[in-house]
DNA sequence: AAGCCGTGGCA
DNA sequence: TTGCCAAGGCT
């Protein structure tokens, strides 16, 4: 279908609908945002929610307004300001990419997709979302959004992630020459507001005129997904090892599962099926009453969590003043270990 | 190239 | 409760 038949009808409902963002311009705008503000939000936003990305928007701009001053920053820092938004890779990713921009590229982000591809944590999506947004360029930008609405639009019988390619040729050709950003965040807000992945509102949809999937009756079928396979079941320990309103905390390695980050001490996860240890862990424990359960990615985690004295009294990591804790920037998953410590401690038994 | 990598909201 | 999914990138 024509090109402007498509983006002039989305540009025009975007002029109406666009939703308020923290790093946005008004659509339309002769102002163009900050490419630092517009990277920023891009990586923050790779499979995450705009709910859970503002505050942590918000925070990270206060605090290092320039990509020279995040650049500047330290490691630690940076992990533990990113702690709660998941991901980890990626805090370690902006790091690099930020210094990478200063020493590389004068400190000023490349207006080029290609080069922009090349610094650490930015992918095909995240290029072309920071070429077109930032620089106006006409990028073809596909993210999940876009995916989506493309598959409906044109029914897409393939399966995903075969269907990639053919995707990408078909958003390049309704991609517009003039007003690339605003267009590209057109078919993401159309995405995340209309063209849902459950129940789309296609009564409310400008694009319905035009799309195949609506006139099938079949939106929802589409984009067509492969089954997914079980998730596996996993269980391990975690230590609370106090000691003078201390506890010990340690660093994971940089790369991994919660790469970097501070972290109470643990036994290794393991299968749910796998032959136990609990009952061999060596010295004195109180295991807590309740377990507790965190659903990662690509296993599903239940974590007992063991309350003793040091067993040595020297042992690698930090003591964390307990009262502190809230500061030590723990992920998610040993927050609540944390707080079943704490609960069992104040009321034991 | 398919698996790894967090978290929270929602039906 | 369980499963699904969200502005993906890296290896």
């Amino acid at each position: 279908m024509a090109v402007e038949n498509v983006s002039h009808t989305l540009l025009n409902w975007y002029d109406r609908h666009a939703r308020q963002l923290p790093w946005r311009t008004p659509p339309g705008s002769n102002l163009r945002p900050d490419p630092y503000a517009v990277w920023m939000s891009e990586i923050m936003l790779q499979q995450t929610t705009v709910a859970a990305v503002i505050p942590y928007f918000e925070k990270f701009m206060a605090r290092w307004p320039t990509v020279a001053a995040l650049a500047a920053a330290d490691d630690t820092d940076v992990m533990t300001a990113w702690a709660g938004l998941g991901y980890y890779s990626r805090a370690r990713n902006l790091l690099a990419c930020a210094r990478t921009v200063v020493e590389r590229h004068d400190g000023h982000f490349p207006p080029d997709e290609s080069v922009l591809l090349a610094l650490p944590g930015i992918g095909p999506y995240t290029a072309g979302a920071i070429a077109a947004i930032a620089f106006g360029l006409p990028a073809t930008v596909v993210d999940g959004n876009v995916e989506r609405v493309v598959s409906r639009l044109y029914a897409v019988n393939i399966p995903l992630p075969a269907a990639r390619a053919e995707l990408r040729r078909l958003t390049a050709g309704i991609t517009p020459a003039v007003r690339p950003g605003d267009f590209a965040q057109a078919m993401m807000d159309l995405g995340a507001t209309v063209c849902a992945p459950r129940a789309p509102r296609c009564l409310g949809c400008p694009l319905s005129v035009h799309c195949r999937a609506h006139a099938a009756g079949t939106a929802d079928a589409f984009p067509v997904k492969p089954a997914k396979r079980a998730r596996p079941e996993r269980r391990g320990t975690a230590f609370w090892i106090e000691r003078d309103g201390h506890v010990l905390l340690v660093t994971r390695p940089a790369r991994g599962l919660l790469g970097g980050m501070r972290a109470l001490p643990t036994t290794d996860w393991v299968d749910k099926d796998a032959d136990g240890l609990s009952e061999t862990l060596p010295g004195q424990w109180q295991v807590a009453s309740t377990a507790v359960r965190h659903i990662f990615t690509h296993f599903a985690l239940t974590l007992d969590v063991a309350m003793g004295n040091a067993p040595h009294p020297e042992m690698p990591g930090e003591w964390w003043p307990v009262d502190n804790l809230h500061e030590a920037g723990l992920p998610t998953v040993f927050a609540k270990a944390a707080a079943a410590a704490l609960a069992e401690r104040e009321q034991p038994c």
